[in-house]
RNA sequence: GGCUCCGUAGCUUAAUUGGAUAGAGCACCUGACUACGGAUCAGGAGGUUGCAGGUUCGAAUCCUGCCGGAGUCACCA
C-alpha cells in the first residue's frame, strides 16, 4: 500500500473517530507539500468543515494530531490556512530509497493481462514524411511506450495509404517523364524521389490547364457556367477539380491508370509495387532515424473493400437502412451526431466501411482488448461516427476505443501550406538537428575520448532527444508552433538537459568507483533538496499510470524536466563525493542512482535514449 | 450558421484535474565555484490567465453569454 493510501486510509478514520462521519476517498483533497511550505503531503481541510461544523484550521489541527498517532510514517505537521501539511520521517524516506535505487525498472507495473493495439503514422505513400506526421509518430511511440510501462500488451500497427488516385499521378509522371530512373541513378530516398513525381505530375497538370483557358472551349465555359460577375481567375480556380475530372487529358490518363489498378493489371500493378517499394525504403530511414518500429502493417490496397459484410449484416438487423437509390445509411442524431453514409449507391465502400472492416480484421488478428488511433483533430468527427457504429454493432472492443487527438502543427510564420513548399520536410529536420549537436559537442571536449562511431551516435541521441522533448512537451490537443530555431536548443528546457543531468550522475559513479553504500541508512539529516527529489522519485509510478489511463506523453516530459533541474540544483548546492560525512555520501550516491534511473526510464517512456557521455 | 477544440509574461508553454503568493524555458539584464562535467546554478525584470457575469470557503480550471483563432459539417481520404 502506497503511503498516499495510508494517509487516506488515516484520513476516512480519523474524520470518523473525530466527527463521527463517514466519508470515501475520493473526498479527500490531497497533493504533494507546494515547495515554500514545510511538508510531505498536504490535506485541504476546507471539504471538512461542513462535516465536522468547525473551523478548517482547528479540523487541520485535530486531524493532524490524530495522524501523527495513527499513521506510522507521518512524523510531524503544521496548519497554514487550513491546509494540513504532513511531514514523513527521515526513516520512511531512506528505506524507500534503498529499496529501489537499483531497480532498474522502477516505475514499470506487472502485466496487466491486457492488450492494446496502437495505430500511428499512416502515411500517404506519394509525399515523404513531414513535421506534421513527425509529431503523430513521436505521440504513438510514446503512447505505446507508455502503455507497456502501465502493463499492456502493446501492437504498434500503421494503415497505409498505398492505392488511390495520389499514386497513380506519381506512376504517370515517371512513365511519362522518368526515363526510367530509380532512387539509386538519381541519388534520391526513395520517398522524395516519388514525392518529385507527384510534384511534377501537378506542375504538367498546372501547365496543361493554363493552356486550356486560352482555348475557345474554355471560353465558352466561362461565359455560360460563371456566376454573374465572378472574375475569370476566381472560375477557373473553382473549376479545376472538374476540369481535372472531364476535361484534362493527363487528368484521364491518370484516372485511366486507377482503373487498371483496379482491374488487377499485371503492368500497372508492377509499377505500383514498384514506386511504393522505394517508398517504404525511404520511410524505413525516416522510423530508424527516429527510433521507432511497427509490428505489423496494414495496407489500404488490402483492406480497402472490408466491412462491406459488417454493413450487410448491420442493414439485416436493422442498425443500417438502404434509401431508394441502394445506398446505405445510419442514423446517429441520437448521439448527437448526423446520418452518415456507410455504403455508396453503387455498392462501393466509403472511408468509414473500410475503417468498421478494419477494426474488425484487427480483432481477428490480435483479440485486442484497446484500439488507440493517432490521428490528427480534423478527424475527431469521423472517429466519433465510427465508434459509435462500432459500439452499435455490439464489437467486443467497442468500449476500449480511443481516438488520441492532436492539434495541427504550425510554424511562427502560419501554417504548413504544401503549395507555398512551407512544409517542413522530415529528413531535412533531423539533418537540421543533428547538425547543431555537432556543432555544440564539437565546443566542448567532452567526448573526444570517444571512437568517432560512438560520438556520431552520441550526436544524434542528443540531437533527436532535442527534437523530440520539444514536440511531446506540448499537450496533445493543443495547437503548437513549432519553430525550428528553438526545436535545435539543447539548452533549457529541453531534452539534452535531461540528459545531462543524467550525464552527470554517470560521470560521477565512475568517480565514485563502487563503493558500499551501507552507510546511507545512518544518514540523519535530509536536506531539503534531497527531499525534493525523494518526493519526486516517490510520485514516478503513478504518474506513469495516469500518463497511461489520459493517453498523454506531455506530463513525463515535463516531470523529467523538473527532476533534472532538482538534480541539477542538488549538485550544485551539495558535494556528493566530498560529503562531510560518509553517511550523506553514501545517501546521495544512492539517490543519484536512484534519480538516474528515473530519468532514463522518463525519457525512454518518450522514445529518448541516454548517453553515458555527451 | 450548427457542433468540437483552443485562448495564460514579448515568444514557447506548466499548473498534481476545484486548493496556498499562476510555475518554468527562450529572449533581455546582473551575478557564481582554482571543488564531483558551465549543455550547469543563483538573482532581476516581465501576468487583470481573451472579456463580462455566475457557482464555491476557494476558479486559469466548472456554468452562461460575448470576442478572437482553428477544425469539421462530401456518395473525398
Amino acid at each position: 500500500m502506497s503511503i498516499i493510501d495510508s494517509i487516506q486510509n488515516g484520513v476516512i478514520k480519523g474524520i470518523k473517530s473525530l466527527y463521527g462521519a463517514d466519508i470515501t476517498a475520493d473526498q479527500i483533497t490531497m497533493n504533494s507539500t507546494r515547495k515554500e511550505f514545510e511538508g510531505d503531503y498536504t490535506v485541504v481541510a476546507f471539504p471538512f468543515a461542513r462535516i465536522a461544523k468547525k473551523k478548517p484550521d482547528q479540523i487541520a489541527e485535530e486531524l493532524g494530531a490524530y495522524l501523527v498517532g495513527e499513521v506510522e510514517p507521518i512524523e510531524q505537521y503544521n496548519v497554514i490556512k487550513g491546509f494540513l501539511n504532513l511531514s514523513l520521517s527521515h526513516s520512511f524516506w531512506r528505506e524507500f530509497l534503498a529499496g529501489i535505487y537499483q531497480d532498474a525498472s522502477y516505475g514499470r507495473q506487472p502485466a496487466n493481462g491486457q492488450k492494446v493495439m496502437v495505430e500511428f503514422s499512416s502515411p500517404n505513400t506519394n509525399k515523404p514524411l513531414h513535421l506534421g506526421h513527425i509529431r503523430n509518430i513521436l505521440l504513438g511511440w510514446s503512447a505505446s511506450r507508455i502503455l507497456e510501462a502501465a502493463g499492456y500488451e502493446v501492437v504498434r500497427v500503421q494503415i497505409i495509404n498505398d492505392r488511390g488516385i495520389a499514386i497513380c499521378k506519381s506512376m504517370l509522371a515517371w512513365q511519362k517523364f522518368g526515363k526510367g530512373a530509380t532512387p539509386a541513378s538519381a541519388g534520391e530516398k526513395g520517398d522524395h524521389f516519388v514525392g518529385d513525381y507527384y510534384v511534377l505530375f501537378e506542375k504538367k497538370l498546372r501547365e496543361e490547364y493554363q493552356g486550356w483557358q486560352q482555348s475557345e472551349e474554355a471560353r465558352k465555359l466561362f461565359e455560360t457556367k460563371a456566376d454573374t460577375g465572378q472574375a475569370e481567375p476566381d472560375f477557373f480556380k473553382a473549376f479545376k477539380n472538374t476540369y481535372f475530372n472531364e476535361y484534362s487529358s493527363l487528368g484521364a490518363e491518370a484516372k485511366q491508370m486507377l482503373l487498371q489498378w483496379e482491374a488487377g493489371d499485371p503492368a500497372t500493378k508492377g509499377l505500383w509495387k514498384q514506386m511504393n517499394d522505394w517508398v517504404y525504403q525511404g520511410f524505413d530511414e525516416t522510423y530508424k532515424q527516429l527510433g521507432v518500429e511497427f509490428d505489423q502493417l496494414y495496407f489500404e490496397s488490402e483492406t480497402y473493400l472490408l466491412g462491406k459484410d459488417a454493413v450487410q449484416k448491420g442493414l439485416e438487423k436493422g442498425l443500417f437502412y438502404q434509401k431508394e437509390d441502394g445506398s446505405v445509411w445510419i442514423d446517429l442524431t441520437d448521439a448527437n451526431l448526423d446520418q452518415k453514409l456507410v455504403l455508396r449507391s453503387d455498392g462501393t465502400s466509403v472511408y468509414m466501411t473500410q475503417d468498421i472492416g478494419t477494426a474488425q480484421k484487427r480483432y481477428q488478428d490480435f483479440g485486442v482488448d484497446k484500439m488507440v488511433y493517432v490521428v490528427a483533430n480534423e478527424q475527431n468527427y469521423h472517429f466519433q461516427a465510427l465508434f459509435e457504429i462500432l459500439k452499435r454493432l455490439g464489437e467486443p472492443y467497442a468500449h476500449g476505443l480511443y481516438h488520441l487527438s492532436y492539434g495541427m502543427v504550425d510554424l511562427p510564420t502560419g501554417k504548413m501550406k504544401s503549395r507555398e513548399g512551407t512544409v517542413v520536410d522530415a529528413d531535412d529536420l533531423i539533418a537540421e538537428v543533428v547538425e547543431e549537436a555537432r556543432k555544440n559537442t564539437a565546443d566542448r571536449d567532452t567526448i573526444s575520448g570517444l571512437s568517432e562511431k560512438e560520438q556520431e551516435e552520441v550526436i544524434r541521441q542528443i540531437a533527436i532527444a532535442a527534437l523530440k522533448f520539444f514536440i511531446i512537451k506540448v499537450q496533445p490537443q493543443k495547437r503548437m508552433v513549432f519553430d525550428p530555431k528553438e526545436s535545435v536548443d539543447l539548452q533549457g528546457q529541453t531534452g539534452p538537459y535531461v540528459q545531462n543531468a543524467y550525464v552527470r550522475v554517470q560521470s560521477v559513479l565512475r568517480k565514485a568507483g563502487d563503493p558500499p553504500l551501507d552507510a546511507a541508512a545512518d544518514y540523519q539529516q535530509l536536506e531539503p533538496q534531497e527531499k525534493e527529489m525523494l518526493n519526486m522519485v516517490y510520485a514516478f509510478p503513478a504518474l506513469v499510470k495516469l500518463a497511461a489511463e489520459e493517453y498523454d506523453p506531455s506530463g513525463i516530459a515535463n516531470f523529467c524536466y523538473d527532476l533534472a533541474k532538482a538534480y541539477h540544483r542538488f549538485y550544485h548546492d551539495l558535494s556528493i563525493l566530498n560529503a562531510k560525512t560518509a553517511e550523506a555520501k553514501a545517501f546521495r550516491l544512492q539517490l543519484s542512482q536512484a534519480v538516474a534511473i528515473v530519468l532514463k526510464q522518463g525519457l525512454g517512456l518518450l522514445g529518448i535514449e541516454m548517453p553515458e557521455r555527451m
